[in-house]
DNA sequence: TGGGAATGCGTGTAAGCACTTGCATTCGGG
DNA sequence: CCCGAATGCAAGTGCTTACACGCATTCCCA
Protein backbone atom coordinates (compact mmCIF):
# COMPACT_ATOMS: atom_id res chain seq x y z
CA UNK A 1 0.00 0.00 0.00
CA UNK A 2 0.83 3.46 -0.71
CA UNK A 3 -1.20 5.46 1.30
CA UNK A 4 -1.18 4.35 5.16
CA UNK A 5 -4.45 5.56 6.84
CA UNK A 6 -3.84 6.83 10.42
CA UNK A 7 -7.38 5.41 11.92
CA UNK A 8 -8.63 6.61 15.39
CA UNK A 9 -6.78 4.20 17.29
CA UNK A 10 -9.24 1.01 18.44
CA UNK A 11 -8.30 0.61 21.71
CA UNK A 12 -7.10 3.06 23.88
CA UNK A 13 -7.23 7.04 23.74
CA UNK A 14 -8.47 7.24 27.38
CA UNK A 15 -8.41 5.46 30.74
CA UNK A 16 -11.46 3.05 31.42
CA UNK A 17 -12.74 5.43 33.72
CA UNK A 18 -12.78 8.33 31.34
CA UNK A 19 -14.61 6.14 29.29
CA UNK A 20 -17.08 5.36 31.87
CA UNK A 21 -17.85 9.23 32.54
CA UNK A 22 -17.84 9.88 28.61
CA UNK A 23 -20.66 7.21 28.25
CA UNK A 24 -22.44 8.57 31.48
CA UNK A 25 -22.25 12.33 30.46
CA UNK A 26 -24.12 11.18 27.08
CA UNK A 27 -26.78 9.43 28.54
CA UNK A 28 -27.14 11.96 31.06
CA UNK A 29 -27.85 14.27 27.68
CA UNK A 30 -30.13 12.39 25.84
CA UNK A 31 -31.99 10.70 28.39
CA UNK A 32 -32.66 14.48 29.50
CA UNK A 33 -33.68 15.06 26.35
CA UNK A 34 -35.67 11.72 25.61
CA UNK A 35 -37.01 10.22 28.56
CA UNK A 36 -36.05 6.89 29.75
CA UNK A 37 -37.85 4.91 27.14
CA UNK A 38 -36.93 7.62 24.68
CA UNK A 39 -33.31 6.76 24.97
CA UNK A 40 -31.77 3.86 23.08
CA UNK A 41 -28.64 2.22 23.97
CA UNK A 42 -26.86 2.77 20.49
CA UNK A 43 -27.83 6.64 20.41
CA UNK A 44 -25.49 6.63 23.59
CA UNK A 45 -23.04 5.17 22.09
CA UNK A 46 -23.28 6.88 18.79
CA UNK A 47 -22.70 10.46 21.03
CA UNK A 48 -20.38 8.94 23.79
CA UNK A 49 -18.70 7.77 20.61
CA UNK A 50 -17.94 4.51 21.84
CA UNK A 51 -18.87 1.07 20.79
CA UNK A 52 -22.68 0.03 22.51
CA UNK A 53 -20.84 -3.14 23.21
CA UNK A 54 -18.94 -1.10 25.76
CA UNK A 55 -21.79 0.23 27.34
CA UNK A 56 -22.84 -3.46 28.43
CA UNK A 57 -19.29 -4.18 29.45
CA UNK A 58 -18.91 -1.20 31.75
CA UNK A 59 -22.76 -1.00 33.11
CA UNK A 60 -24.03 -4.34 32.40
CA UNK A 61 -27.60 -3.18 31.64
CA UNK A 62 -29.24 -0.14 30.86
CA UNK A 63 -30.89 0.11 34.05
CA UNK A 64 -27.03 -0.24 35.31
CA UNK A 65 -26.15 2.87 33.43
CA UNK A 66 -29.05 5.15 34.56
CA UNK A 67 -28.33 3.95 38.30
CA UNK A 68 -24.60 4.75 37.84
CA UNK A 69 -25.71 7.70 36.14
CA UNK A 70 -28.09 9.16 38.91
CA UNK A 71 -25.91 8.49 41.23
CA UNK A 72 -23.52 10.42 39.74
CA UNK A 73 -24.69 13.64 38.69
CA UNK A 74 -27.38 14.07 41.91
CA UNK A 75 -25.04 14.42 43.76
CA UNK A 76 -26.71 15.22 47.45
CA UNK A 77 -23.74 17.42 48.55
CA UNK A 78 -23.88 20.05 45.57
CA UNK A 79 -27.36 20.58 47.55
CA UNK A 80 -26.36 20.49 51.02
CA UNK A 81 -23.78 23.64 50.95
CA UNK A 82 -26.58 25.93 49.93
CA UNK A 83 -27.66 26.42 53.26
CA UNK A 84 -24.39 27.05 54.92
CA UNK A 85 -24.30 30.31 53.65
CA UNK A 86 -27.03 31.73 56.00
CA UNK A 87 -26.21 35.07 57.66
CA UNK A 88 -29.04 36.32 59.70
CA UNK A 89 -30.06 38.81 57.38
CA UNK A 90 -33.11 37.06 56.24
CA UNK A 91 -33.46 39.15 53.13
CA UNK A 92 -30.29 38.62 52.05
CA UNK A 93 -30.46 35.00 53.02
CA UNK A 94 -33.23 34.44 51.02
CA UNK A 95 -31.66 36.05 47.95
CA UNK A 96 -28.71 33.83 47.90
CA UNK A 97 -30.23 30.79 48.81
CA UNK A 98 -32.58 31.49 46.31
CA UNK A 99 -30.04 32.15 43.30
CA UNK A 100 -28.08 29.16 43.78
CA UNK A 101 -31.48 27.07 44.27
CA UNK A 102 -31.94 28.30 40.86
CA UNK A 103 -29.29 27.13 39.19
CA UNK A 104 -28.86 23.61 40.86
CA UNK A 105 -32.08 23.04 39.92
CA UNK A 106 -31.92 24.60 36.39
CA UNK A 107 -29.44 22.22 36.23
CA UNK A 108 -31.11 18.89 36.78
CA UNK A 109 -34.13 20.41 35.46
CA UNK A 110 -34.13 17.81 32.93
CA UNK A 111 -33.74 14.74 35.30
CA UNK A 112 -36.79 16.32 38.11
CA UNK A 113 -39.05 16.76 35.32
CA UNK A 114 -38.76 12.96 33.59
CA UNK A 115 -38.41 11.46 37.30
CA UNK A 116 -41.85 13.07 37.94
CA UNK A 117 -42.48 11.46 34.49
CA UNK A 118 -42.03 8.26 35.44
CA UNK A 119 -42.08 8.27 39.02
CA UNK A 120 -45.22 5.89 38.92
CA UNK A 121 -43.29 3.16 37.13
CA UNK A 122 -40.02 3.69 39.01
CA UNK A 123 -39.90 4.52 42.52
CA UNK A 124 -36.43 4.43 43.27
CA UNK A 125 -35.37 7.18 40.20
CA UNK A 126 -37.82 9.54 41.85
CA UNK A 127 -36.38 9.09 45.34
CA UNK A 128 -32.82 9.73 44.31
CA UNK A 129 -34.01 12.22 41.72
CA UNK A 130 -35.63 13.94 44.71
CA UNK A 131 -33.07 13.83 47.38
CA UNK A 132 -31.24 16.71 46.64
CA UNK A 133 -34.13 19.39 46.88
CA UNK A 134 -35.80 17.22 49.31
CA UNK A 135 -32.34 18.21 51.52
CA UNK A 136 -32.78 21.76 50.81
CA UNK A 137 -35.98 22.21 51.73
CA UNK A 138 -35.54 20.89 54.91
CA UNK A 139 -32.61 22.90 55.83
CA UNK A 140 -34.44 26.01 54.62
CA UNK A 141 -37.22 24.83 56.97
CA UNK A 142 -35.22 24.63 59.59
CA UNK A 143 -33.48 28.21 58.91
CA UNK A 144 -37.23 29.61 58.43
CA UNK A 145 -38.02 27.63 61.47
CA UNK A 146 -35.18 30.01 63.46
CA UNK A 147 -36.54 33.57 62.43
CA UNK A 148 -40.29 32.00 63.13
CA UNK A 149 -39.22 31.39 66.88
CA UNK A 150 -37.18 34.66 66.87
CA UNK A 151 -40.30 36.35 65.86
CA UNK A 152 -39.22 38.08 62.59
CA UNK A 153 -41.61 35.41 60.48
CA UNK A 154 -45.05 34.12 61.30
CA UNK A 155 -46.86 31.63 60.44
CA UNK A 156 -45.74 27.90 59.56
CA UNK A 157 -42.10 27.19 58.57
CA UNK A 158 -42.60 23.93 56.43
CA UNK A 159 -45.54 25.61 54.37
CA UNK A 160 -43.24 28.65 54.07
CA UNK A 161 -40.62 26.80 52.90
CA UNK A 162 -42.43 25.03 50.33
CA UNK A 163 -44.17 28.51 48.59
CA UNK A 164 -41.06 29.97 48.51
CA UNK A 165 -38.98 26.91 47.00
CA UNK A 166 -42.29 26.88 45.14
CA UNK A 167 -41.86 29.73 43.28
CA UNK A 168 -38.59 28.74 42.65
CA UNK A 169 -39.08 25.24 41.40
CA UNK A 170 -42.00 26.12 39.21
CA UNK A 171 -40.24 28.98 37.38
CA UNK A 172 -37.71 26.34 36.24
CA UNK A 173 -40.28 23.58 35.56
CA UNK A 174 -42.17 25.73 33.39
CA UNK A 175 -39.73 27.63 31.43
CA UNK A 176 -41.34 27.49 28.42
CA UNK A 177 -43.80 29.57 29.55
CA UNK A 178 -42.21 32.52 30.63
CA UNK A 179 -40.71 34.87 28.43
CA UNK A 180 -37.05 34.27 28.98
CA UNK A 181 -35.63 30.46 28.21
CA UNK A 182 -32.60 30.98 30.32
CA UNK A 183 -32.57 31.30 33.84
CA UNK A 184 -32.74 34.86 35.41
CA UNK A 185 -31.20 34.91 38.77
CA UNK A 186 -32.93 38.68 38.80
CA UNK A 187 -36.00 36.86 39.51
CA UNK A 188 -35.15 35.26 42.62
CA UNK A 189 -35.15 39.00 44.16
CA UNK A 190 -38.58 39.51 43.33
CA UNK A 191 -39.42 36.55 44.47
CA UNK A 192 -38.06 36.97 47.71
CA UNK A 193 -40.10 40.38 47.69
CA UNK A 194 -43.02 38.66 47.52
CA UNK A 195 -42.31 36.31 49.89
CA UNK A 196 -41.41 38.71 52.79
CA UNK A 197 -43.92 41.25 51.85
CA UNK A 198 -46.55 40.35 49.98
CA UNK A 199 -47.87 42.05 47.04
CA UNK A 200 -50.38 44.43 48.28
CA UNK A 201 -49.36 47.70 48.34
CA UNK A 202 -48.77 49.39 52.12
CA UNK B 1 -73.24 -29.24 21.10
CA UNK B 2 -75.31 -29.96 24.43
CA UNK B 3 -74.29 -26.48 25.42
CA UNK B 4 -74.73 -22.77 23.94
CA UNK B 5 -72.46 -20.95 25.41
CA UNK B 6 -73.52 -17.05 25.36
CA UNK B 7 -70.53 -15.10 24.99
CA UNK B 8 -70.17 -11.81 25.41
CA UNK B 9 -71.87 -10.40 21.87
CA UNK B 10 -68.64 -9.71 19.78
CA UNK B 11 -69.56 -6.53 17.35
CA UNK B 12 -72.36 -4.06 19.03
CA UNK B 13 -72.99 -3.10 22.70
CA UNK B 14 -72.48 0.19 22.65
CA UNK B 15 -72.72 3.14 19.77
CA UNK B 16 -69.32 3.33 17.54
CA UNK B 17 -68.97 6.90 19.48
CA UNK B 18 -68.91 5.39 22.80
CA UNK B 19 -66.58 3.01 21.97
CA UNK B 20 -64.66 5.84 21.14
CA UNK B 21 -64.95 7.42 24.00
CA UNK B 22 -64.07 4.10 26.03
CA UNK B 23 -60.82 3.55 23.80
CA UNK B 24 -59.96 7.53 24.63
CA UNK B 25 -61.03 7.45 28.33
CA UNK B 26 -58.51 4.14 28.93
CA UNK B 27 -55.67 5.97 26.83
CA UNK B 28 -55.59 8.92 28.95
CA UNK B 29 -55.65 6.62 32.15
CA UNK B 30 -52.79 4.31 30.86
CA UNK B 31 -50.70 7.09 29.11
CA UNK B 32 -51.24 9.23 32.41
CA UNK B 33 -49.62 6.56 34.57
CA UNK B 34 -47.07 5.66 31.97
CA UNK B 35 -46.50 8.16 29.18
CA UNK B 36 -46.76 8.22 25.53
CA UNK B 37 -43.75 5.69 25.10
CA UNK B 38 -44.70 3.49 27.87
CA UNK B 39 -48.47 3.21 27.01
CA UNK B 40 -48.92 0.09 24.32
CA UNK B 41 -52.07 0.01 22.33
CA UNK B 42 -52.51 -3.83 23.49
CA UNK B 43 -52.99 -2.31 27.30
CA UNK B 44 -55.02 0.11 25.82
CA UNK B 45 -57.16 -2.09 24.11
CA UNK B 46 -57.47 -4.46 27.34
CA UNK B 47 -58.71 -1.66 29.35
CA UNK B 48 -60.82 -0.17 27.12
CA UNK B 49 -62.31 -3.40 26.58
CA UNK B 50 -62.14 -4.05 22.68
CA UNK B 51 -59.60 -5.54 20.28
CA UNK B 52 -56.85 -3.97 18.80
CA UNK B 53 -57.47 -3.68 15.77
CA UNK B 54 -60.56 -1.54 16.57
CA UNK B 55 -58.45 1.59 17.94
CA UNK B 56 -56.14 1.10 14.34
CA UNK B 57 -59.58 1.18 12.55
CA UNK B 58 -60.86 4.50 14.52
CA UNK B 59 -58.09 6.33 15.06
CA UNK B 60 -55.39 5.43 12.34
CA UNK B 61 -52.54 4.96 14.35
CA UNK B 62 -51.48 5.21 18.22
CA UNK B 63 -50.57 9.43 17.19
CA UNK B 64 -53.92 10.22 15.87
CA UNK B 65 -55.33 8.36 18.94
CA UNK B 66 -53.38 10.32 21.24
CA UNK B 67 -53.90 13.81 19.72
CA UNK B 68 -57.84 12.94 19.67
CA UNK B 69 -57.62 12.42 23.28
CA UNK B 70 -55.61 15.30 24.02
CA UNK B 71 -58.21 17.57 22.16
CA UNK B 72 -60.65 15.61 23.73
CA UNK B 73 -59.29 15.96 27.10
CA UNK B 74 -57.55 19.45 27.51
CA UNK B 75 -60.56 21.61 27.04
CA UNK B 76 -59.45 24.76 26.67
CA UNK B 77 -63.07 26.07 28.11
CA UNK B 78 -62.80 24.33 31.30
CA UNK B 79 -60.33 26.73 32.48
CA UNK B 80 -61.51 30.12 31.36
CA UNK B 81 -64.89 30.16 33.21
CA UNK B 82 -62.64 30.74 35.87
CA UNK B 83 -61.73 33.72 35.83
CA UNK B 84 -65.33 35.51 35.32
CA UNK B 85 -65.69 34.54 39.15
CA UNK B 86 -64.12 38.09 39.90
CA UNK B 87 -65.97 40.48 42.80
CA UNK B 88 -63.50 42.52 43.07
CA UNK B 89 -62.43 41.75 46.96
CA UNK B 90 -58.76 40.46 45.62
CA UNK B 91 -58.37 38.17 49.08
CA UNK B 92 -61.97 36.41 48.33
CA UNK B 93 -61.28 36.49 44.36
CA UNK B 94 -57.99 34.59 44.54
CA UNK B 95 -59.14 32.18 47.16
CA UNK B 96 -62.17 31.08 45.08
CA UNK B 97 -59.67 31.60 41.65
CA UNK B 98 -57.07 29.76 42.77
CA UNK B 99 -59.53 26.41 44.25
CA UNK B 100 -60.69 26.50 40.89
CA UNK B 101 -56.96 26.61 39.54
CA UNK B 102 -55.87 23.72 42.21
CA UNK B 103 -58.45 21.30 41.31
CA UNK B 104 -58.36 22.08 36.95
CA UNK B 105 -54.56 21.60 37.15
CA UNK B 106 -54.73 18.39 39.33
CA UNK B 107 -56.89 16.64 37.35
CA UNK B 108 -54.50 17.10 34.47
CA UNK B 109 -51.54 17.30 36.26
CA UNK B 110 -50.29 13.60 34.41
CA UNK B 111 -50.58 14.99 31.39
CA UNK B 112 -49.04 18.28 32.11
CA UNK B 113 -46.00 16.37 33.72
CA UNK B 114 -46.08 14.03 30.85
CA UNK B 115 -45.50 16.88 28.04
CA UNK B 116 -43.22 18.35 30.28
CA UNK B 117 -40.82 15.17 30.18
CA UNK B 118 -41.50 15.00 25.98
CA UNK B 119 -41.57 18.59 25.46
CA UNK B 120 -38.58 18.30 23.62
CA UNK B 121 -39.95 15.23 21.40
CA UNK B 122 -43.17 16.90 20.80
CA UNK B 123 -43.52 20.34 20.52
CA UNK B 124 -47.81 19.86 19.43
CA UNK B 125 -48.35 17.99 22.52
CA UNK B 126 -46.64 20.46 24.85
CA UNK B 127 -48.71 23.40 23.15
CA UNK B 128 -52.59 21.95 23.63
CA UNK B 129 -51.41 20.41 26.90
CA UNK B 130 -50.15 24.22 28.14
CA UNK B 131 -52.87 25.85 26.35
CA UNK B 132 -55.16 25.41 29.46
CA UNK B 133 -52.99 26.51 32.23
CA UNK B 134 -51.43 29.71 29.67
CA UNK B 135 -54.77 30.97 29.34
CA UNK B 136 -55.86 30.89 33.01
CA UNK B 137 -52.58 32.77 33.39
CA UNK B 138 -53.50 35.47 30.61
CA UNK B 139 -56.54 36.18 32.45
CA UNK B 140 -54.93 36.19 35.95
CA UNK B 141 -52.39 38.78 34.65
CA UNK B 142 -55.30 41.04 33.57
CA UNK B 143 -57.28 40.86 36.68
CA UNK B 144 -53.88 41.95 38.92
CA UNK B 145 -53.12 44.51 35.99
CA UNK B 146 -56.61 46.07 37.20
CA UNK B 147 -56.06 46.10 40.56
CA UNK B 148 -52.27 47.40 40.24
CA UNK B 149 -53.80 50.46 38.09
CA UNK B 150 -56.50 50.48 41.23
CA UNK B 151 -53.30 50.84 43.42
CA UNK B 152 -54.34 48.04 45.32
CA UNK B 153 -51.41 45.95 44.01
CA UNK B 154 -47.73 47.33 43.39
CA UNK B 155 -45.44 45.74 40.99
CA UNK B 156 -45.84 43.62 37.85
CA UNK B 157 -48.99 41.99 37.27
CA UNK B 158 -47.57 39.37 34.69
CA UNK B 159 -44.62 38.61 36.91
CA UNK B 160 -47.31 38.16 40.39
CA UNK B 161 -49.70 35.69 37.68
CA UNK B 162 -46.46 33.73 37.63
CA UNK B 163 -45.80 33.73 41.31
CA UNK B 164 -48.98 32.88 42.48
CA UNK B 165 -49.66 30.53 39.56
CA UNK B 166 -46.26 28.97 40.65
CA UNK B 167 -47.18 28.28 44.22
CA UNK B 168 -50.10 25.87 43.13
CA UNK B 169 -48.45 24.34 40.05
CA UNK B 170 -45.38 23.36 41.98
CA UNK B 171 -48.08 22.11 45.26
CA UNK B 172 -49.48 20.10 42.40
CA UNK B 173 -46.66 19.04 40.77
CA UNK B 174 -44.56 17.52 43.63
CA UNK B 175 -47.47 16.18 45.31
CA UNK B 176 -45.73 13.40 46.59
CA UNK B 177 -42.85 15.41 48.49
CA UNK B 178 -45.87 17.07 50.57
CA UNK B 179 -47.00 15.44 53.16
CA UNK B 180 -50.81 14.59 51.58
CA UNK B 181 -51.39 12.96 48.31
CA UNK B 182 -54.36 14.34 47.77
CA UNK B 183 -54.64 17.93 46.79
CA UNK B 184 -56.00 20.18 50.06
CA UNK B 185 -57.80 23.55 48.91
CA UNK B 186 -57.26 24.94 52.46
CA UNK B 187 -53.27 25.10 51.10
CA UNK B 188 -54.75 28.17 48.09
CA UNK B 189 -55.96 30.55 51.48
CA UNK B 190 -52.47 30.13 52.97
CA UNK B 191 -50.88 30.38 49.50
CA UNK B 192 -53.25 34.18 48.83
CA UNK B 193 -52.06 35.02 52.35
CA UNK B 194 -48.68 34.89 51.46
CA UNK B 195 -49.13 36.33 48.32
CA UNK B 196 -50.76 39.45 49.41
CA UNK B 197 -49.06 40.26 52.53
CA UNK B 198 -46.09 38.28 52.64
CA UNK B 199 -44.68 36.32 55.55
CA UNK B 200 -43.21 39.06 57.43
CA UNK B 201 -44.92 39.50 60.30
CA UNK B 202 -45.92 43.63 60.90
C1' DT C 1 -85.97 -9.48 6.12
C1' DG C 2 -81.70 -8.58 4.21
C1' DG C 3 -77.68 -5.83 3.67
C1' DG C 4 -74.18 -2.91 5.48
C1' DA C 5 -71.58 -0.97 9.23
C1' DA C 6 -69.05 -1.94 13.38
C1' DT C 7 -66.45 -5.10 15.78
C1' DG C 8 -64.18 -9.50 17.30
C1' DC C 9 -60.45 -12.68 16.38
C1' DG C 10 -56.28 -14.62 14.92
C1' DT C 11 -52.40 -14.46 12.30
C1' DG C 12 -48.76 -12.10 10.27
C1' DT C 13 -45.03 -8.66 9.31
C1' DA C 14 -41.46 -5.51 9.75
C1' DA C 15 -39.00 -2.80 12.60
C1' DG C 16 -36.68 -1.47 16.85
C1' DC C 17 -34.41 -2.57 20.87
C1' DA C 18 -31.58 -4.53 24.76
C1' DC C 19 -28.18 -7.53 25.10
C1' DT C 20 -24.62 -11.37 23.58
C1' DT C 21 -20.72 -13.36 21.51
C1' DG C 22 -16.44 -14.23 19.18
C1' DC C 23 -12.64 -12.28 17.27
C1' DA C 24 -9.37 -8.71 15.97
C1' DT C 25 -6.80 -4.68 17.48
C1' DT C 26 -4.36 -1.52 20.25
C1' DC C 27 -1.81 0.22 24.07
C1' DG C 28 0.36 0.53 28.53
C1' DG C 29 3.01 -1.59 32.13
C1' DG C 30 6.05 -5.13 33.92
C1' DC D 1 9.15 -6.95 24.19
C1' DC D 2 5.26 -9.19 25.30
C1' DC D 3 1.02 -10.17 28.06
C1' DG D 4 -3.36 -8.75 29.37
C1' DA D 5 -6.90 -5.36 29.91
C1' DA D 6 -9.83 -2.34 27.33
C1' DT D 7 -12.08 -1.59 23.25
C1' DG D 8 -13.69 -1.95 18.31
C1' DC D 9 -16.45 -4.52 15.18
C1' DA D 10 -19.98 -7.35 13.09
C1' DA D 11 -23.30 -10.50 13.23
C1' DG D 12 -26.85 -12.42 15.67
C1' DT D 13 -30.78 -13.62 19.21
C1' DG D 14 -34.98 -13.02 21.26
C1' DC D 15 -38.45 -10.06 22.60
C1' DT D 16 -41.73 -6.33 22.11
C1' DT D 17 -44.60 -3.32 19.44
C1' DA D 18 -47.18 -0.76 16.00
C1' DC D 19 -49.89 -1.88 12.45
C1' DA D 20 -52.26 -4.87 8.47
C1' DC D 21 -55.47 -8.22 6.71
C1' DG D 22 -59.03 -11.45 6.00
C1' DC D 23 -62.87 -13.51 7.75
C1' DA D 24 -66.64 -14.47 11.01
C1' DT D 25 -70.23 -12.46 13.82
C1' DT D 26 -73.63 -9.39 15.39
C1' DC D 27 -76.70 -5.58 15.36
C1' DC D 28 -79.35 -1.61 13.41
C1' DC D 29 -82.06 0.22 9.99
C1' DA D 30 -84.33 0.66 5.66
Amino acid sequence: MLLKIEEAAHARTSSPDETRLRIMTAAHEIFSRAGTRGTTTREIAEVAGVNEATIFRHFGSKTGLLDAMREHFCAVEQFKAIINEATGDIERDLKTMGRLMLERISENREMIVISMAEEARDAVTFDTTWRGPNEILNRLTEYLAEHVSAGTLGGNPRVHARCFMGMIVSYVIQRKLWESYDPDPAIVDYFVTIFLNGARSK
